[in-house]
DNA sequence: AGGCAACCTCTCAACATTGAAATATTCAGC
DNA sequence: GCTGAATATTTCAATGTTGAGAGGTTGCCT
């Protein structure tokens, strides 16, 4: 027998509040909302252990696993985090104050702005990541590998079916 | 075979950037992140046409499907949606601007704020929330209902891990 | 009664994001 | 060489949330 939890009482009174409605999509979307939010906060603790914010971490993440040395663009760093590029914008002005990133512009295009990792942003974001990924696992601690599979492939499913595409793999999306 | 999504790019880069870590839970909660930020941005997108906010439509759900014609409390409503209380008076502040809800004091215990639906704000929820669930019917129709089931059961048990409780039967999780 | 801890809501400042407008640059075409 | 469309980032006002703290209320305990 599977314990009850928030989403089923929810389901359960809109099944009585409005017979004539079909409540089951709240089963899934109900319930991922619900996990995202409790995750989030998981996470954010940790992140803020290494002084950053959920959004710093996510650009440091994706100067570090882009590889590339010469930095990526803010435009590239927009896309990847699906935020706006003003979202951009105050992320970088914080991180560059902070001593974790450059920002220069583009000798072949003064457009763009090149970010890159500064060796002290380097070392900060390499123990930050070991660490999340350690708390990741952490919070996942309660399915098997089996369903973490199966729960990865759903949502891939999912994840493509609603236009989210691969794009570019210099900078794809965020974590 | 299976399409790659922008979070296998993510896991291959750092596999390749980082071949000491095992970046797999990314593959759950990388997509989860994902996921729900695209659907939140599509359900925002009706709830304005109902001239509502994501919170403004949790508040007014959860007063309906709660069924207590005397309303609940701003606690209640507070747990409830798992956000602040201080959220919660901004919210009812606009609600009660926009006469969809009423905000009295317990005669019996004036800590206590009881909201309860206008007859105009029962109206205006019973049309969004028909139109809510084909919305949110929509955004899962690349999964068929056992993947839907199963996505379900999976969350249910991660909730239910990460400490998400039942509760009191007339306050529970949000939608 | 009086003291006091627990409780509930509201206030307020800080913060990050959005969305749109502004600024600056590149490139194709005339 | 211009003009104009397209591109890239920054700026800025508006918005909603958080987190801390204040104010007021209740009820138990002495």
């Amino acid at each position: 027998m599977v314990e009850r939890d928030a989403v089923d009482l929810v389901v359960e009174q809109w099944a009585r509040a409005r017979p004539d409605l079909d409540p089951s999509p709240m089963s899934v979307l109900g319930r991922l909302s619900r996990v995202t939010r409790i995750v989030e906060r998981e996470l954010k603790a940790l992140f803020g252990e290494f002084g950053l914010e959920r959004g710093e971490f996510d650009v440091l993440a994706t100067l570090r696993r882009s590889g590339s040395p010469d930095g990526l663009t803010a435009g590239m760093l927009a896309r990847s985090s699906m935020v706006t590029s003003g979202a951009v914008t105050n992320r970088l002005d914080r991180l560059v104050a902070k001593g974790y990133v450059t920002r220069e512009f583009d000798p072949a295009n003064r457009r763009t702005v090149i970010v890159a990792l500064t060796p002290t942003g380097r070392d900060l974001i390499d123990r930050a990541v070991a660490a999340h990924l350690e708390n990741e696992r952490r919070v996942l601690a309660a399915l098997d590998q089996h369903e973490q599979d199966g729960l990865a492939a759903v949502l891939r499913t999912l994840l493509l079916s609603l236009g989210d595409e691969a794009g570019d793999p210099r900078a794809p999306g965020d974590l």
